[in-house]
DNA sequence: GCTCAACCCG
DNA sequence: CGGGTTGAGC
């Protein structure tokens, strides 16, 4: 049985209720999961989701920030989250499919803006988080798992518009990819997207300051889809939709696709 | 030449700019005053205001509050204005067509929730502002003039949707029917929408918190036009937009207007 | 640029 | 309830 899953910064899961519900009828996948729903959970439109077959959710928010949830056609345990770095955010939740697959959804701290944490807090709380998740698989090692998010770092040079640049600037430096290295090794995470497409630039975020976003293409590959061991050779059709950056009151962060065939 | 004008408390122009098309291609008439503009003069959208034959505009200010405009057909020449009882808002602003008649465009403060001047100094620069008016006619003793806008005080007992319950409800307490009444008569104005619509209960304004406006009717007369003496014979045809309440997105009040036969 | 919270105002 | 502002956060 194939799976398809989706991960999709949403920036507003409530003001961007239209363009979830447009997102779902298109492609349908089997399970989306969001970050930055920016809402708590009790507020999330689950009904519209579920008119539209998506009937299982599971969920972790809070009031302006964070928030991440996992919407489901098929039924989903919630196993819980972590709280890495103890920055009492909701930044991670935990479900398995009843086909024995656990799904992590990860919003990571974005760092805020200088990359040195003797000056700036959250590039510390960030390097924390990433050391949290680090160890927590080092001990777990994990199987017949996925985990997708908002990494908030572009660890490849075709992960950047323009990797030289980018080198001093928070989500590819080489103190951040050095750490989510280390998280994907202690998981043995395979990166899904870039199995299947391994050459060539590839973004999943345009900031909202560029103006002409898809002229200029100053992405990022902030999104990801990684997958154990176990299961990584079942990945396949990664996609990247880029067009869904171009909506009307876009979020500026692309839904990242991938099926596996279990 | 006959000429047709209208007042309209537009809450936010910018916001707004949609609905204000949409009433002068549907209205069309010659002049519009507009209240609460919430907008520096330079950030009034008045190309697309000219775009539709309004050609000429006369305004003034400020950043997140109060703010008056014209909007003419003709030319319109501006003035001045007064800033009674020195709060330094953009409350008021004259100008003079080429026919001769003068239109003062008002926005009259408030006053805040408690009809007392001991604890709510709002309310005692409302009672101000008002008594600023009144000096200025009494010394200016106004011709061939128009007076229009957002009075922010319903008058008459058919011009609230309960007199009894209202008399301690600012807007329509005594003192300020009092106040208005003064001004009114420093002017020799004469009501020209009462003049033509002289029975009945008559609104201009329904709350925003009131659910069902327009079932439960809870209004309030809080817009005029007023004319000198010499030229209040010409006026007729007044009228009150309800309908345009009704509108999406809509401001709290309705638009209304009076034909002027010189 | 864009969204949210908190607060002011009507 | 629904405008506006400011300031944080990304």
């Amino acid at each position: 049985m194939p799976f398809t899953l989706a991960t999709w910064n949403i920036n507003s899961v409530r003001l961007r209720e239209p363009l979830v519900l447009r997102f779902l009828q298109e492609e349908a996948p089997d399970v989306l999961c969001l970050q930055e729903c920016k809402s708590p959970v009790d507020k999330i439109p689950r009904e519209a989701f579920s008119d539209l077959g998506y009937t299982h959710m599971i969920a972790r928010g809070q009031k302006g920030y964070n928030g991440v949830a996992i919407l489901s056609k098929m039924p989903i345990e919630d196993v819980g989250d972590r709280d890495f770095a103890a920055l009492g955010h909701a930044r991670h939740i935990a479900g398995r499919l009843e086909n024995g697959v656990t799904i992590h959804n990860f919003y990571v701290p974005a760092g805020g803006d200088k990359p040195d944490r003797e000056v700036n807090v959250k590039f510390g709380q960030k390097l924390d988080y990433l050391t949290g998740m680090r160890d927590w698989f080092h001990a777990e090692r994990p199987e017949k798992a996925v985990l997708v998010g908002d990494l908030n770092i572009a660890p490849r040079e075709d992960d950047v518009w323009n990797h030289k640049q980018l080198l001093r600037i928070v989500s590819h430096t080489p103190i951040e990819v050095e750490h989510l290295g280390q998280t994907q090794d202690a998981g043995k995470w395979v990166d899904i997207t870039r199995k299947d497409i391994p050459q060539g630039n590839l973004y999943s975020w345009w900031s909202y300051r560029s103006p002409d976003w898809d002229a200029a293409d100053k992405g990022r590959r902030l999104d990801h889809v990684w997958a154990t061991p176990d299961i990584a050779n079942a990945g396949h059709s990664s996609r990247i939709l880029r067009h869904i950056r171009g909506y009307e009151q876009p979020s500026d962060h692309a839904p990242v696709l991938a099926t596996f065939d279990l």
